[in-house]
DNA sequence: ACAGAACCTTGACCCAAATCAAAGAAATCA
DNA sequence: TGATTTCTTTGATTTGGGTCAAGGTTCTGT
């Protein structure tokens, strides 16, 4: 795949809204034209169900502003959180009939939809688009085994702080704003999604995040803003050297 | 994606080895020609390792035989598997340069791998080949998210029982042979590489098997020789109440 | 057939995280 | 404004699985 055939990030799209690259990005007018046909938005109030596992679901979409989670529970009611969708990312999978996860918005969310059948069509007629979800969902791939390495590997303070490292990341990737390595951003999700993202009870996460927050590792305004005085610290913390090579 | 664009299953393939199904059914000829002329084979004895994670990977390849895992570290040696090849499935990622993972051969085993260039350009061209690596790589993120919940919510038995599930189920998809509910197969995985997979000690794992044993959910003989006379009682073991939708 | 290595099992003990419990903030509502 | 609910923290206790240790099996090569 050369890196010419590639699409660019979102922001380049002209006056197209979605976020999501696969569709956005160098279209072609005629692509452009039918995605906007079948294309429409929705909304979600913090803690709604935008769909539940097994559902029917006849659509596919992005997130354009706000936060998902995916999740997936035993019959138990034990629940672990395997994906965390943040604006731009892309849910749904073309060629399945019904939702194998549990999709929750985490705070008030607006999601750009378009139906599943002409979004497949398209893909079938132009392989750019084809080949940009294949790179997107490869780097979720990728996601979830390093997620996977955290849960089954990583002791409950290294989980908080991957996580903390995560979500500062991810943060900065947006605003750009971290002078000499201090970042600071609101945490999205509360201690008990946290816990079911990283496998722990919330109780730990809370204790953990208190201990983290008594050894200097990070500073704590009320329940959710967070401050990190030295990224590499929380780096060390997290138990991976790589960084994935997110940061510049 | 309509089911008759959808390739059929490896077998059907003539006389392309390659059990990977994007590359080898109802290849158009000009493009099986162009597959095949950058195609070798390569083996590797149980213990070697195929691939180092961070190496220059200029491949991508299907195992035709044989087993194989993905693993990630910790660099204090905390080691979590995050994939595992049985025949069939694809290993690599267009578009990158290194591998992301150590793969390493548990038995012996036979790979097909073709020059990551060509395979590429041939992506770019066929769209049916793209597309069918995003079902693939939508199949491996599913499994990845199960395993996610696995390793953060499941037990140490459930684990055990699950894994126990997923190697009966595979090999009887190839087998074919499962009288009443009996199932008889090799465990390819030694007690140290299946607490890498599940994100255990290989004391634990040993443990839980000598557990499943006594409780008469299956039955050893010698070390990796399992049989279970109840499958369904083995899933119940699993913790979750669904079978995926695999056996008939 | 034997020696050595690799793999596996079992026991004793310990500790990180779960569970149980209570109470303190913060947000929401009447 | 206070009342209720939701979210969070902290403490006390328990426990599942890790760690350390010692043998037992099976495989491999000579």
């Amino acid at each position: 795949m050369p890196a010419e055939d590639v699409h660019p990030v979102a922001p380049q799209c002209g006056d197209c809204p979605i976020r999501h690259r696969a569709v956005c990005a160098r279209c072609e007018a005629d692509e452009l034209d039918l995605l906007e046909e079948s294309k429409y938005y929705r909304s979600f109030e913090a803690g709604q169900t935008v769909i539940w596992s097994g559902d029917r679901m006849d659509f596919v979409a992005s997130v354009v502003s706000g936060i998902a989670t995916l999740t997936q529970t035993l019959e138990d009611g034990r629940t672990q959180m395997v994906g965390l969708l943040l604006p731009s990312d892309f849910v749904g999978r073309p060629g399945r009939e019904t939702a194998a996860y549990n999709v929750t918005a985490t705070t008030d969310i607006v999601m750009c939809c378009f139906r599943k059948k002409p979004f497949e069509e398209i893909m079938l007629r132009t392989p750019h688009i084809a080949q940009r979800l294949l790179e997107m969902t490869l780097d979720e791939l990728d996601a979830a085994r390093e997620w996977m390495l955290l849960l089954g590997r990583k002791t409950a303070r290294e989980k908080i702080a991957s996580l903390l490292a995560i979500v500062a990341r991810r943060d900065a990737a947006i605003h750009l704003r971290y002078p000499e390595g201090t970042m600071t951003f609101d945490l999205p999700l509360t201690r008990e999604a946290m816990a079911d993202y990283l496998g722990l009870t919330l109780e730990t996460v809370s204790r953990q995040i208190s201990a983290l927050k008594r050894d200097g590792v990070i500073e704590l305004e009320g329940k959710r803003h967070v401050t990190v005085p030295d990224f590499d610290r929380l780096m060390s913390e997290a138990g991976d050297d790589s960084d994935g090579g997110f940061l510049p």
